[in-house]
DNA sequence: CTCCGAGTTGAGAATGATTCCCACTAGCGA
DNA sequence: TCGCTAGTGGGAATCATTCTCAACTCGGAG
């Protein structure tokens, strides 16, 4: 049985309130900063069951655990921007039925996959190119 | 200026020996196990410089990276037994213009990916099968 | 071959993210 | 409302990885 606490909605709240990739640390300081009292290790909680849940995403950078609340309700990937963290949802059946079919063409039962894409979204590769020259 | 010492030979080799992916905690042990005396901090140098150079794979898995010397020697993706970590070697182009695509779709400059697929290999399904029932 | 200097090593300390501990708090069903 | 217990949070503990730095050793110059 579940309880619906103000910690776990202020988490799934300040994480649907944001568009990109976020880690457990920061959303802590950012619900600290908005004057909230909620301790780390329930953020962290709070983070654990929402990506148990379905109802957002997570993904390992540079050692540490990132999440988000997508938008889209079913599975997918994402585009993100390196710079500043910006996400783009993606959807490519071709990518689902290559990774069963290959799993399967080597005898690999329950496959699943990572599938991400990094890059420089357009905003922050003008701003570096403004900046260089 | 680069030097060869027998610490570097000795992860690489330890690295060639195995077929799956390995953590430089456990390379490390192993290592120490077979009689050397090298440290866990030049594990963990030798194993990073590895991958720069572009001798060696990694990912991350569970909070760790874990490390890899591939056959292959270009760009490649991994299909990686979950249960003993026994790895296959994947090429796609398919992918490779996907992802290129994709990127390039959302006005996404020098794109990058991470794709790998995770299963239970025939060995490992089989060996659960007979347990189980 | 010998010498010297800069790259390399390794034990232990430091770091940083995440989890654990546990006394206290507060959902929620009866 | 009452009691049971899941949930909370501050701080300690854990664990992988990096840092520190004195000692060491490649490898090119002479
Ligand atoms: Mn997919
Ligand atoms: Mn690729
Ligand atoms: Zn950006
Ligand atoms: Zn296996």
């Amino acid at each position: 049985m579940k309880r619906r606490t103000w910690q776990r909605a202020a988490v799934q709240d300040a994480l649907t309130g944001r568009d990109d990739f976020v880690s457990a640390q920061a959303l802590h300081s950012q619900l600290r900063a908005d004057g909230s009292s909620i301790g780390l290790a329930t953020v962290y909680r709070a983070l654990a069951d929402l990506a148990e849940e379905g109802e957002a995403d997570s993904l390992q950078a540079e050692g540490e655990s990132l999440y988000r609340a997508c938008a889209s309700p079913g599975h997918h990937h994402h585009l993100i921007c390196r710079s500043c963290g910006r996400t783009v949802e993606i959807e490519a059946d071709d990518i689902e039925a290559w990774a069963a079919s290959t799993a399967a063409a080597h005898g690999f039962r329950d496959p699943q996959h990572v599938v991400d894409v990094f890059g420089t979204c357009a905003a922050c590769a003008a701003r570096q190119d403004a900046r260089i020259p």
